[in-house]
DNA sequence: GTGAAAGCGCTAACAG
DNA sequence: CTGTTAGCGCTTTCAC
């Protein structure tokens, strides 16, 4: 910078003013335009570190994440996070600490000690989390997650809306006989899912019935091996609690022979691309909003969008309707009206 | 710091030699133990930014990804080259540019500035890719693409040896009549998965017969849809271009009533977890190894591991062997033995 | 053994 | 309109 200034025979303070263009700075327009030429023609670049030190924080945003690998979604919410901190000027440091203790308590001095803005700390999936302690010296906001003690803020899928959603999609093609393959143990989203199918059964006037609620494993196994039970209770629409389940469903009807939607309208929950979009049928599935989850997480932290009085935001998950939804036919099934009377 | 000192009653410069232990630093044990409680006392951080602006270079090693989102794909690798960079005390700067020209000109100059120690330039698919000019300013290292003009090091995957383990996976249960389904266009997948597919066949002395080639679109329906000509030709086995062809070739065999692998054994490619895995049967496929190709970039960026003179390092993809190949039989097979002698 | 002082590259008053 | 000056928080000679 010093070189640039002596090149373009101005002060560094000139130089710094015309690098940043500063508003008030009134700056006569051929000294500008040395110094353009002069940083042109030496390569300069400002430098960041320095710059930063300066103005006392930093440009950088934490993100903590807990696995990376094991599914396409950590990879969303990075994405989301990292489009939206650009948009601010702001850049993503991230570390991914697989449950190891020391990792993560490594990876947040380390996010302290560059003077970051903030820090994200999210989860794969949808569950409560603690905070470590040293993430308190700075903004956090949890993506994913929720501290249960509800002192932090966090940005989370709005499940209940899920399960509604997802339960509508059946509703309005006239089902009434609708199964909902659930997960074996508590979490936000075995509760909020199967919480939104008892609204909009109840919103559409349709009989909550236990023996239509079914627990699996959230795999491919869980929902291939609980076919048979579910068959028996003829369900004309089932909702699973995930994609994955939905695929394993698809495989069982197959083998007896039977067809979606015509047989049985199915619908998921996730959206995870490379299943959903490439099933035979595609599936019709409500989707988990990982992208939107990451870029909330820096608006909130940003301050650009408020969160509400609890300090909790939830994202809506749209629906995704592809083909393996049909209208309802045959015993069960009731004409198309009511269905849409609700929509 | 300042206070730091103040507090334990000793200089700044004390503090410093106290903090990073310099090895060489002879200091009063005593005055070591104050720094080191009026550290804890005053919750002390280093500010890396200075302390980066003062040594010259930073420990950022900058990520530019040209698709985060599409495939777990660019996660593995971000993974890797994070795992690998935190080993060394480095930190990722990740920028993604969906194929923006404007935004991967400011992330790199974002990095630069940041004076980052090197860059890692990544693609999504394996393929040749134009640096941007301005990156030849750092240090660059390739990931999972190249540079056709062989300037710049690079780390790409193993198609060639790809393509033989797979071939090999099915001439190991001595299939002699084995089909390959890849893409419709040339590229690093297309050219080198075939080439070891012929080096496969002709090591263990079987005849290639262009019959046995088909191209198709390299998805679900890709697979699907080329199953009416695949199967007139008759193989025992097939080798598909990707799990996802793998997928739709599952469903198009199924329907035919035709089963895996007794009727036909069928080898992917990728391994994508959320197909492989939970086919039924289980796909056995061969690993694009992205996690490693990660890992890798930033070792040889950081000069632990050297790139050969032609600077490309090639990563093995291995073997994943699940349930979707089973011994040869029938008219086409031939005795185990001979497969056997190979491996 | 430890402190004083210079300086990394830049910004922000404050003078001129 | 533009230059001077004083730091930002830290490391690193070099004295004492």
């Amino acid at each position: 910078m010093r070189e640039v200034a002596e090149a373009a025979g101005v002060s560094v303070a000139t130089v710094s003013l015309v690098v940043n263009n500063k508003p008030d700075a009134r700056i006569g327009a051929d000294a500008r335009q040395r110094v353009h030429d002069a940083i042109r023609a030496l390569g300069y670049r400002p430098n960041a570190l320095a710059k930063n030190l300066v103005s006392g924080g930093s440009r950088f945003i934490g993100l903590v994440t807990d696995a990376i690998a094991t599914t396409p979604f950590a990879g969303q919410i990075i994405h989301g996070a990292q489009d939206e901190a650009w948009k601010h000027g702001y850049i993503l440091l991230i570390a991914n600490i697989e449950g190891n203790e020391e990792a993560e308590r490594e990876a947040i001095s380390m996010m302290l000690e560059h003077q970051v803005r903030g820090v994200l700390y999210s989860t794969w999936y949808h569950r409560a989390a603690a905070v470590p302690a040293p993430l308190r010296e700075t903004d956090v906001v949890l993506v994913n997650c929720y501290s249960p003690a509800g002192d932090v803020r966090a940005v989370v899928p709005a499940e209940v809306q899920g399960g509604r959603t997802a339960t509508e999609l059946l509703l309005r093609e006239g089902h009434r006989r609708i199964a909902i393959i659930n997960t074996t143990t508590p979490s936000p989203a075995h509760d909020g899912r199967l919480r939104g199918y008892r609204e909009a059964l109840e919103a559409a006037g349709v009989a909550y019935d236990p023996a239509l609620v079914f627990n699996a494993q959230p795999d491919q196994s869980g929902g291939y091996d609980v076919v048979e039970h579910l068959l028996a209770q003829g369900p004309t629409g089932v909702f699973c609690h995930n994609d994955r389940v939905a695929m394993g469903l698809y495989d069982g009807l197959r083998e007896r022979g039977l067809s979606i939607p015509e047989d049985l309208a199915v619908v998921g929950f996730d959206n995870q691309e490379v299943i959903a979009a490439h099933l035979r049928p595609p599936l019709t599935t409500v989707a988990l909003p990982h992208y939107e989850l990451g870029a909330a997480g820096v608006r909130v932290l940003l301050g650009v969008e408020d969160a509400p009085g609890d300090g909790r935001v939830e994202v809506a998950c749209p629906a995704v309707v592809r083909s393996s939804v049909g209208p309802a036919q045959g015993k069960g099934a009731v004409p198309r009206a009511v269905g849409l009377r609700r929509s």
